[in-house]
DNA sequence: GTATTTGTTGTTGC
DNA sequence: TGCAACAACAAATA
């Protein structure tokens, strides 16, 4: 599921139910292995009695922070990470929701000047387990959060920038280096595949024969798909979308490219899929040529 | 039984 | 050394 717009969307949606409340209680799925390199018992320790801070989203990942609970110095801040992996989800349920067997996270909250309010729980899921929850305490934010590439919307991520690195992985298929994090972060198969799609490039060119146009013009749609996805998917300002899918256009590629005899919304020709840079990958023939 | 999956990481080999 | 390709991770679904 969860690509840049998609983590947007899960982030906003358990701050609208977690904002203003304190953490009641903490249930862990210690064994799960989305907890791999961070402990779940300090986890639960620290957030227990907690307050909500605030929230953001950055690539796949999200970073909510806490006041820390328990036998913390003042201010000590407590900053939970998760990244949603393949099949990864969070969801809103009632306070005395029971998890199920892939839940892996539920923060009971309820907000303290509400007492008529019985709270909610805020639930991580994730089958796959590809996923990952991080943990971290201190005034200062953790390393697998700063260390995250600039975002595509900001100015470092500039035409210069895409350049050099698509010079750099020059042999590689340019479907494969979009999906690198490491440039692109929060880009992820059917993004990929969307802007490849506008920008009217074969996910088979090598990265290294793209043309100045070429790059400049990818470069340009990168920026407009993450812009429109986040705000089709996780909604403007305040709002956040029923649903992840509700507002996506038919006219995007996002809707054809898993349709056995899917046609491309612009051309109206078949489109094509293939495995390309190891992942599932979707085009048009009439548009994106070798 | 087979093949598929919106992701990342470690290993291997060029 | 740097880069490219691929297996592995795990579980549901068709």
């Amino acid at each position: 599921m969860p690509e840049l717009a998609e983590a947007a969307f899960f982030r906003k949606r358990w701050h609208r139910a977690g904002r203003r409340c304190g953490i009641v209680s903490v249930h862990t799925h210690d064994r799960a292995k989305v907890f791999r390199g961070t402990d779940p018992a300090a986890l639960r320790r620290t957030l227990t009695g907690a307050r909500y801070l605030g929230s953001e989203a950055r690539a796949k990942q999200m970073s909510f922070r806490f006041e820390a609970g328990g036998a913390h110095p003042d201010g000590a801040t407590a900053w939970l990470g998760v990244h949603l992996g393949m099949s990864g989800e969070l969801r809103v349920e009632p306070f005395d929701y029971e998890p199920r067997k892939h839940d892996h996270l539920v923060l009971r909250v309820a907000d303290p000047r509400r007492s008529h309010d019985r709270g909610r729980s805020l639930v991580f899921t994730d089958p796959r387990m590809f996923g990952r929850i991080q943990f971290h305490l201190g005034r200062n934010p953790p390393d697998w959060w700063t260390r995250i590439a600039p975002d595509i919307l900001s100015a470092a991520f500039s035409a210069e920038a895409v350049g050099s690195f698509l010079r750099r992985r020059a042999r590689a298929p340019i479907k494969a280096v979009l999906l690198m994090q490491e440039r692109f972060p929060g880009i992820g198969n059917w993004m990929a595949d969307e802007i490849l799609w506008r920008t009217a490039i074969h996910p088979r060119r090598l990265a290294g024969s793209l043309s100045p146009t070429e790059i400049r013009a990818l470069w340009r749609q990168c920026r407009r798909v993450c812009r429109s996805a986040l705000d089709t998917i996780a909604g403007r300002g305040d709002y956040l979308p029923p649903d992840l899918n509700a507002h996506i256009p038919r006219s995007w590629l996002f809707w054809h490219r898993w349709d056995d005899g899917g046609l491309c919304p612009k051309t109206g020709k078949p489109l094509e899929r293939a495995e390309i840079g190891g992942r599932t990958t979707c085009w048009s023939p009439a548009r994106q040529k070798l």
